[in-house]
RNA sequence: GGGCCUAUAGCUCAGGGGUUAGAGCGCCCGCCUGAUAAGCGUGAGGUCAGUGGUUCGAAUCCACUUAGGCCCA
């Protein structure tokens, strides 16, 4: 029995089947397949049936192209959430959806179609839109799923199905139904070449050479009654514009409330502009020698009148916030119908969005002198004419940034055409939107003043669009009498018949298929309709994503928490609300998480001209889905995320710390029978009961951070618990008990029960985090009595009684404390080569008092705790403890390794110290 | 230009008026070879983005600036 290798074969070494190198990205697949095989959502699900509902309602990507970093984090934000509630105990379902309609496929279609496009009906090309979203649909799917999110993934939501289609309508219906729904006119980019309206995306922004004029505007309105100076002066309004063509448009001049202007007298003639610009524009006009007769907030100006350079019509002083002394005289020349900001403004006025151009560009004929004209054309024409007007004052050329169209590279125009709105102010739908805010928990809590700025911001609702791949506005104009015919019944009509086609049945029937039997014109009582060719906006379609709730106990209306990023304060978390309010008088959600943007390392967006852009694929494809899941764990996701090589390379190194310390432990349970072998807590060792109180407070702690969707608090907590209070203390401390006693021995059993419960109990805190690696340990956890199929079927584990009451755990704090002493000597001990395992030592205490007391009291536990073969305490008068490392007496056990004065003296195991041979005589009982 | 947000060690995060600013990881150096493509230990890393202010005292409160992010113009 000398032989070394034959005491090894007495230890109770490690042994697991959880393998040390994870190999994420081919087993991670198979995981999935076996989920699926056993159908676990459904499982889930079931097994939570009666339970209180949590509701995550998932705001649907759109479907073109594949999954980035931004998605990726999204989604696994989501399914933390979703996994952690439904471990927490909650029924919680969660139904993907996707965002199926809207311009950017129809874009790509349209380019993939080309020339072929011309010869094809509507019909075709929303077919060919269908089947590219239907693509992306699937591919993001097995993205998700590969990710480890959990969920309704055979039947999402799509907002191209014909269900989903009519409950669009059915939203609009309650719209049309309160009179918010209107028709009115808005500017929007025009191609006069391709004759059509253009999305953003849709222009290209290139550099282009325009007129630069200064004007103008005699003033009608008498200001010497506030300014005597001005008695009997010529005073003007100057303005700069560089689109001449929009003047015969003008009805108003804007002035910032707050900047000072001048009325400045050059001649005889006497120019209102802003004080900061006076020097600047006088440099320009070659104003020498002007005077300041006046000076002026601009707020003094509202509501006076000015005179159209060249047409019998008065100009109107307004104020505007958008006005800047960058360029020009800070009197800025205002279209209502040719300029967004102009239309706000006309808006705010109640001014007439008046636009005198027509399709193809050419001035209305009713326009003096420009009528028919082309509105480029007319640029040279109308600025030779105010100079022979004497109402120009200088006319140059500038080369600024301007939008062009996309497909013909021309210049578009700014044109108001016919749109519809949702008014934001009829029925106090803004003021109400703004009351719910108050209501909803927004996390974070900035998330409400961003919205409520927004809220009270944001003009009326356009929600038509000019485009064939989305759902028809149902309205109908008359064709006798022009009248529209647009309301609440029509639109249910339609939605019922949408619901069952889809919203083809727009393009295949005609209007009085689509119409109520029998329906008339209110106004002439003619049968005879046209449809309108106007689809709605897609943010109207997602913002009705909540119709999907409340159709299910499961899913009830409103939901629990929206989850999107910051991006969509503006986009899905406004367009939702305010569809809530406005159809059910009432916020979709209850609370609004948002997380911020991925930027690489240095902080700065990913784009793929920076050449910084990483694909998710990357990194499943290298190290595996659990990776990218660990990255949104040790974020703070409420700000920007960062993502690059050295990050990485942290993520691979701490998974790798978690899953070696999950296979230890598993490895020290291989004979152990959690029901059978498990110890009471009153005979549970003090140091296996410390360890299991610490593991109770970062429980309550992890459980509290889920709860309050603070991952990286879960992933902090737990990760620091791994290393610092398990790997390095207290897993290190105990390998001497759990290879060298007995197997069954109480020592070894002890620690067993510690080992087992902290691996269950972390497993389960981790497993929304690491779904794959913990439903591998799990499987190689041992059998038990009730032991779920798989952990995902667990909850997180419930609050324990005190394992250790506090006056022990400081005292074990204290011994902590004189570890870190004893390990700095160790070192130096080294360092001069006295030990190189710590087991070669022993070490001599000289003990103030307290310190005495303390160490006196664990005295039959010190060498283990400090790993050391002996260790003996003395007491001294000084204040300090001091530490003294000597070599160890006696000899080195072949066995357990400590050194003793006891190895030699049992004849039977002479190579072995008196503990070893009496573990060993008890196993050969 | 406007609204909102961010800036603490190489990385991810703590600290939110009160000694000498913390943790883990990484790095350096060492130990171990019975967690081994593992494990343990020591050590070195910070003008708390900058400037100014409030205060007996500021990483912390205020103002401005710089750099970045999202949305809008």
């Amino acid at each position: 029995m000398s032989d070394k290798n034959d005491l090894k074969k007495t230890l109770n070494l490690p042994q697991t089947s959880f393998a040390m190198k994870a190999q994420l990205a081919q087993k991670e697949p198979e995981i999935i397949k076996k989920w699926q095989k056993i159908n676990l959502y459904e499982k889930i699900i079931n097994s939570k049936k009666g339970k209180p509902t949590f509701v995550l309602h998932d705001g649907p990507p759109y479907a073109n192209g594949h999954i980035h970093l931004g998605t990726a984090l999204n989604k696994i934000l989501k399914d933390f959430i979703v996994k952690s509630r439904t471990m927490r105990g909650y029924l919680s379902p969660y139904v993907p959806g996707w965002d199926c309609h809207g311009l950017p496929i129809e874009i790509r279609v349209d380019q993939l179609l080309g020339e072929k496009k011309k010869q094809m009906s509507v019909i075709d090309i929303r077919e060919e839109c269908k089947k590219y979203a239907q693509k992306f649909i699937d591919i993001q799917r097995e993205e998700f799923i590969r990710l480890g999110v959990f969920g309704e993934w055979e039947k999402p939501y799509l907002t191209m199905d014909p269900e989903y289609e009519a409950d669009i309508l059915r939203h609009l219906a309650s719209f049309f139904a309160s009179g918010n729904v209107y028709k009115g006119k808005r500017p929007v980019h025009w191609c006069l070449h391709c004759q059509t309206a253009l999305a953003e995306a849709e222009i290209e922004y290139k550099e282009k050479k325009s007129p630069s004029i200064y004007v103008k505007f005699p003033m009608i309105s008498d200001l010497s009654e506030k300014f005597p100076e001005l008695k009997g002066k010529k005073v003007s309004v100057l303005i700069w514009t560089t689109t001449p063509w929009t003047l015969p448009a003008n009805l108003a001049i804007a002035f910032h409330p707050d900047y000072e202007y001048v009325a400045a007298e050059f001649g005889d003639e006497v120019y209102i502009m802003a004080r900061r610009l006076l020097p600047v524009v006088a440099e320009e006009l070659g104003f020498e020698g002007y005077k300041v007769m006046a000076g002026f907030s601009g707020k003094e100006l509202e509501g006076l009148k000015a005179k159209h350079p060249f047409i019998n019509r008065e100009s109107v002083l307004v104020l505007a916030d958008y006005v800047t002394l960058e360029d020009g005289t800070g009197c800025v020349h205002t279209a209502p119908g040719h300029g967004y900001d102009d239309y706000l403004t006309g808006i705010a006025y109640g001014l007439d969005i008046y636009t005198p151009v027509d399709e193809e560009g050419k001035f209305l004929p009713q326009v003096e002198r420009y009528g028919g004209m082309n509105v480029f054309e007319a640029n040279p024409k109308i600025i030779e004419d105010m100079k022979k007007d004497g109402t120009l004052l200088k006319a140059g050329e500038v080369t600024h940034s301007y939008p062009h169209c996309w497909r013909c590279k021309n210049p578009v125009i700014f044109r108001a055409t016919e749109q519809w709105f949702i008014s934001m102010d009829k029925n106090r739908l803004r003021q109400r939107t703004l009351e719910e805010i108050k209501k909803i928990r927004w996390i974070p809590y900035w998330g409400e003043e961003r919205i409520a700025n927004m809220m009270v911001s944001r003009p009326d609702w356009c929600i038509s669009r000019q485009r064939s791949w989305g759902v028809p506005i149902p309205a109908f104009y008359c064709e006798n009498c022009g009248n529209i015919l647009a309301n609440e019944k029509i639109t249910r009509y339609v939605a019922d018949i949408f619901e069952k086609e889809g919203s083809n049945a727009w393009f295949e029937k005609s209007a009085l298929e689509l119409l109520p039997p029998g329906q008339k014109c209110p106004v002439c009582g003619s049968d005879k309709f046209k449809k309108e060719n106007n689809i709605l906006d897609v943010w109207f379609e997602s913002g009705a994503s909540h119709s999907i709730l409340g159709k299910r106990p499961d899913l009830p209306w409103p939901a629990d928490i929206y989850v999107e990023g910051h991006d969509q304060y503006r986009g899905w978390f406004n367009s939702s609300l305010v569809i809530g309010v406005g159809a059910k008088n009432g916020s979709p959600y209850k609370s609004c998480l948002t997380h911020g943007f991925v930027l690489d390392e240095q902080g700065r967006a990913m784009s793929k001209s920076l050449g910084n852009y990483i694909e998710p694929t990357e990194i499943i494809s290298q190290h595996g889905a659990e990776i990218l899941r660990l990255w949104v764990a040790m974020l703070n996701y409420k700000e920007d995320a960062r993502f690059g090589q050295e990050i990485l390379q942290r993520l691979v190194e701490a998974y790798r710390k978690i899953r070696n310390t999950w296979r230890f432990l598993l490895g020290n349970l291989y004979d152990f029978n959690p029901d059978a072998d498990a110890v009471k807590l009153e005979e549970l060792l003090w140091l296996d009961r410390w360890i299991l109180e610490r593991g109770r407070q970062v429980q309550q702690r992890v459980i509290r951070a889920y709860d309050e969707y603070e991952f990286h608090i879960v992933f902090h907590s737990l990760y620091n618990f791994f290393t610092v209070d398990l790997s390095a203390f207290y897993l290190d401390v105990i390998k001497d008990r759990m290879y060298c006693s007995g197997p069954k021995s109480l020592e070894r059993r002890s620690g067993q029960t510690a080992i087992f419960r902290i691996l269950q109990n972390t497993l389960k805190l981790m497993a929304p985090i690491l779904p794959f690696t913990t439903d591998e340990a799990w499987e190689a956890m041992p059998a038990y009595n009730g032991k779920e199929e798989s952990i995902h079927l667990c909850s997180f584990p419930e609050d324990e009684a005190t394992w250790l009451p506090e006056e022990q755990m400081k005292k074990v704090d204290k011994l902590l404390d004189i570890r870190e002493k004893v390990q700095k000597e160790m070192e130096k001990a080294r360092e001069r080569k006295l030990i190189g395992n710590s087991l070669e030592a022993q070490l001599v205490f000289k003990a103030p008092e307290e310190t005495f007391d303390l160490l006196e009291e664990f005295k039959a536990d010190l060498p283990t705790i400090f790993i050391v073969s002996a260790v003996r305490v003395e007491p001294t008068m000084d204040k300090e403890l001091q530490v003294v490392v000597e070599k160890a007496e006696g000899q080195k056990c072949e066995r357990c390794w400590n050194f003793s004065t006891s190895v030699g003296q049992d004849h039977e195991y002479p190579t072995v110290c008196a503990r070893c041979s009496r573990v060993l005589k008890a196993e050969l009982k």
